[in-house]
RNA sequence: GCUGAUGUAGCUCAGUAGGUAGAGCGCAUCCUUGGUAAGGAUGAGGUCGCCGGUUCGAAUCCGGCCAUCAGCUCCA
């Protein structure tokens, strides 16, 4: 323990449990569902426990995790010794005959790799590099407890077997378990799908799956984010588009997407004709190329900015759809620059510098990666070569010299990409920005430009979004605020509650003066209990509620209910009005709570 | 698309031998005329996801479809 410190020491500990863990699982499945009938695949760790992978005639159910979990206890009870054991390809595939999953495993192994095996007991042997425990007593005092169960394909790959994968929570102790339950507590009530219901945000129908509607209350917020979304991108020499929904094949075809991506595009057929003759816009490219294309372009005009958040359509898989997380419908915060190659630079860092001051505001944090050229790239090497260096000369720059992952091979076919990846506050990840260099659609469309020198060139083109979707971004900021939005953001921002009818005109007074000042304000005049008022705007969490009676009418002032139970009393209204409009400005990620 | 599960009032849910549905919250009306986290009374809401089958009779059993959820795969 000298060498490690004590963080280390109990990764290091949770890791040699969790995948000792595994083991017992595996044992305990086959003595429970009969060796003939269980093929064990792989039992890796995974960030808050492990899973095992079986193929087996019997489906396991919810009912059945507790005779599993008493099973692994009875397994970790009889203080079976392990033993590790090094043995040839030939021997394991002998002491695997009738594993199909571990035979593969073994054929796969490179021949100068060390083949090992432990065995928990003298009965369960499993392939395994190990480290582990020497004796099942060692997990006395782990704590675990299955997850779920639920489907996966062997390798990841939809076309090979289908396999019923059990999740188990493990941690060294009771304790850390406990710990663990809570957090996915919490992630639960943070759940966006429910605050988006509860707080009349967004909702969903079957008639438009994946389709979201944005309600009063959500959509008031989507228009807050755009609108300080577009002044920040005029401010740096953004030019906003909008183009139609709908293209005819035609576009598509020149594009690449009828090829391509024609299994993702809701289509649209004729009434008359039986073959889809226009479709739904999945992506805005091909629009902003022929905003580029309708006009003659010069050197001196670029790098050329549009930017767009028309709404497009993506058919996805029936189970993929999600809440706002993942849907079929969405608008990015998109925008398509078209420029010359020795302007990449300095576009890419400006893009980045816009990325940081929004996720800034937003107070997220970020990481930035690199997936540089995949097997099946298109176009000239050399160019490839060219702009990943441009790329990674850029990060070292923003960032520091190996401060970003890189994953290679994992660009796009027509470019490398940089993604953005966020954490919010119970530090979960989220890829959400993206910045994209495309030769190929520039080709496709054979756009050019007048260069200084009277030749024609051809432009390269960057595609980028920062929020992502708008879509996904708010169902993110659902979660990390817990719906207790800044006041910037608030879908209301301030609820104005009279204590009788006769302090309606006060109060309606004083929402015409919010409501000049561009807060966004709702009332409510009806002659029934303020109690029952309060309670109403406290539910939707708006960040000040102004309680207005005789006292305040006389004075022209505002008694002030703080989100989270704080109270400003006896306010001067404009005062008042001043404090809300600086929250404006600043989009402050705290309340005000004090004059 | 695949594996497993779910679908009952606006919301959260109960309905366990198949006999045409209940609660709490919300909503409406009335009372309370209010100073800060659920005042009181009364009442209105349901083609039990959709279609078909079994049955004298289906929310309940069977089949198909749709949607949703946990994952896999894919993605902004």
């Amino acid at each position: 323990m000298n060498e490690m410190s004590k963080e280390e020491y109990k990764a290091f500990y949770a890791g040699v449990y969790r995948h000792s863990l595994s083991h017992i699982l595996a044992k305990a499945v086959i003595e429970l569902y009969g060796k003939e009938n269980v093929q064990y695949a792989i039992g890796p760790q995974i960030a808050d426990g492990f899973y095992y992978d079986f193929l087996m005639p019997e489906s396991i159910s919810a009912a059945d995790f507790a005779k599993i979990e008493d099973k692994m206890r009875e397994i970790i009870k009889r203080r079976e010794p392990w033993t590790v054991k090094e043995v040839s390809r030939d021997e394991a595939l002998k002491i695997f005959a009738g594993q199909k999953f571990k035979k593969e495993l073994i054929e796969d192994m490179p021949e100068e790799e060390k083949i090992t095996i432990y065995y928990t007991g003298d009965d369960f042997v499993d392939l395994c590099r190990g480290p582990h425990i020497s004796n099942s007593q060692e997990l006395m005092n782990a704590a675990f407890q299955i997850k779920a169960v639920s489907g996966s394909y062997w390798r990841g790959d939809e076309h090979r077997d289908q396999l019923q994968r059990v999740y188990v929570y493990a941690f060294e102790d009771k304790q850390a378990l406990k710990a663990h339950l809570q957090l996915i507590k919490e992630a639960m009530e943070r759940d966006h799908r429910k605050l988006g219901k509860e707080q009349e945000l967004f909702m969903l129908d079957e008639t438009a799956p994946g389709m979201p509607y944005f309600l009063p209350r959500g959509w008031n917020m989507f228009n807050a984010i755009l609108s300080y979304w577009r002044k920040l991108h005029v401010k740096h020499g953004y030019n906003e588009i909008s183009g139609p929904i709908i293209n005819s094949k035609q576009l598509w075809e020149t594009s690449g997407h009828w090829g391509h991506y024609r299994n993702n595009m809701f289509l649209i057929q004729n009434p008359e004709g039986d073959e889809a003759e226009y479709a739904c816009k999945p992506m805005n490219c091909p629009n902003a190329i022929k905003v580029y294309q309708s006009q003659a372009r010069s050197y001196k005009d670029l790098p050329l900015r549009f930017s767009e958040t028309d709404v497009i359509h993506r058919k996805e898989k029936s189970g993929e759809l999600n809440g706002l997380f993942r849907v079929q419908m969405f608008r990015q915060d998109d925008d398509h620059t078209l420029l010359m190659e020795d302007q990449i630079e300095d576009e890419i860092a400006d893009i980045l510098t816009i990325a940081g001051e929004i996720y800034g505001t937003f107070g997220l944090t970020y990481e930035a990666e690199l997936s540089t050229r995949p097997e099946d790239y298109m176009g000239d090497i050399e160019l490839w070569n060219q702009a990943e260096a441009a790329l990674k000369k850029i990060l070292d720059k923003h960032y520091g010299e190996g401060n970003y992952e890189v994953n290679e091979g994992d660009g796009a076919f027509y470019g490398p990409k940089i993604d953005l990846k966020m954490k919010d506050c119970l530090g979960r990840e989220w890829q959400m920005g993206t910045i994209q260099l495309d030769f190929q659609l520039p080709l496709n469309f054979d756009l050019e430009y007048q260069a200084a020198d009277g030749t024609r060139k051809r432009p390269v083109m960057i595609h980028r979004a920062i929020l992502g979707s708008f879509e996904r971004f708010i169902g993110i900021i659902i979660e990390n605020f817990k719906a207790s939005f800044p006041f910037w953001l608030s879908p209301y921002q301030v609820a104005i509650v009279p204590i009788r009818p006769e302090h309606n005109e006060y109060a309606k007074k004083v929402q015409d003066l919010l409501m000049e000042n561009d807060i966004r304000v709702e009332a409510d005049y009806q002659d029934k209990n303020m109690k029952e008022k309060i309670k109403a705007y406290r539910k939707y969490h708006d960040p000040y509620i102004l309680v207005l009676g005789d006292k305040e009418a006389a004075e022209n002032t505002v008694s002030v209910n703080i989100r989270g139970g704080k109270q400003m009393n006896d306010v001067p209204l404009d005062k008042f009005v001043e404090i809300c409009k600086e929250l404006n400005r600043s989009k402050s990620l705290e309340l005000v709570e004090s004059v």
